[in-house]
DNA sequence: ATGTCTGCAAAGCTTTTGCACTGAT
DNA sequence: ATCAGTGCAAAAGCTTTGCAGACAT
């Protein structure tokens, strides 16, 4: 599946290019390859890290121009976090669906068919839908943890506040 | 209810400058009655001109500062969208579902309660959630309208293409 | 009086742009 | 041989930071 969605996207990047008679330049289809090998989110530096560890050096320019027109194919989404701007490869009409600590930061996966059923069935005005990005913001496990410490802390030393 | 949220965002921010001990600056009112008199989307610039246009002047510095902290109490919502930060009051666990187009980027709100409901029964892992974000993308009727008429053109002109 | 907050200007990041060279067609 | 695409460096945005002065407590 997985396979098959890199080259399935390469094919809708050969048709895209040959149709409006662009170029097939060797940076497009290594961008194109490191995209849907890496899983999961990368930043740009990630991405060209990923490359140049394959000795593939590309400019800074050419990866934004590229991830450009990847978004346009729609073979990429953007996720624009709060620690910075983040891609993934798109899996045809695949939707993402995280939840994000809105302490440390962390963004898990969500899995949830009943959200996702329930986007899909909402009947919406004016508009014909494509895919999804949804953020549940909450706190982790993790924060919840070390708050609850806190808390139990404090009602001991009620006028402490931490800084 | 909306004049309700108002004073609750506000007693807030009271509480929270009072316990940290923290000055209850004229500017930083100013501010969050701009944010919640303001409605809908609004960037840094459009908060600063609403200020501005009533004699309140408030340096960038201070806005970002405050927003930052805004966010922080969650009185505020940031979402990072195609045409830049946008921000929006945030009225107790309310959460936020929008569609935006993929080719004019414009953002409308979306009022589906099935999904809001299936977001909130979802079980999630680890994870205590406090309100979502909500993006469905796509093509809005006005861009539809347009690449229909260009392929009913196109049909005709067969390998004419766009730039 | 104290120390936080504001405003300013400078710095820091990320992303875009202009231009000359390279290379796919 | 073309001219789109790339790389480089500079520019442009947006956001943060350092510091001096202002002001809420």
């Amino acid at each position: 599946m997985d396979k098959n969605a890199k080259e399935n996207a390469k094919a809708i990047l050969n048709n895209y290019l040959e149709t409006k008679k662009h170029r097939k330049t060797p940076e497009r289809y290594a961008i194109l390859d490191a995209v849907f090998s890496i899983g999961g989110h990368f930043n740009l530096v990630q991405l060209s890290d990923y490359l140049e560890k394959r000795s593939f050096r590309v400019s800074r320019a050419t990866l934004y121009n590229t991830l450009r027109l990847f978004l346009e194919l729609r073979l990429v989404t953007r996720h624009r976090l709060q620690d910075g701007t983040k891609y993934e490869a798109r899996y045809a009409n695949e939707s993402h669906s995280h939840q994000i600590c809105t302490i440390c930061g962390k963004v898990t996966e969500v899995n949830a068919p009943n959200i996702v059923a329930a986007i899909n069935e909402a009947k919406l005005k004016r508009f014909y839908p494509d895919g999804f990005s949804l953020y549940i913001y909450g706190i982790c496990s993790n924060c919840h943890a070390k708050i609850s410490r806190l808390n139990n802390t404090r009602k001991h030393k009620q006028t402490k506040n931490k800084e």
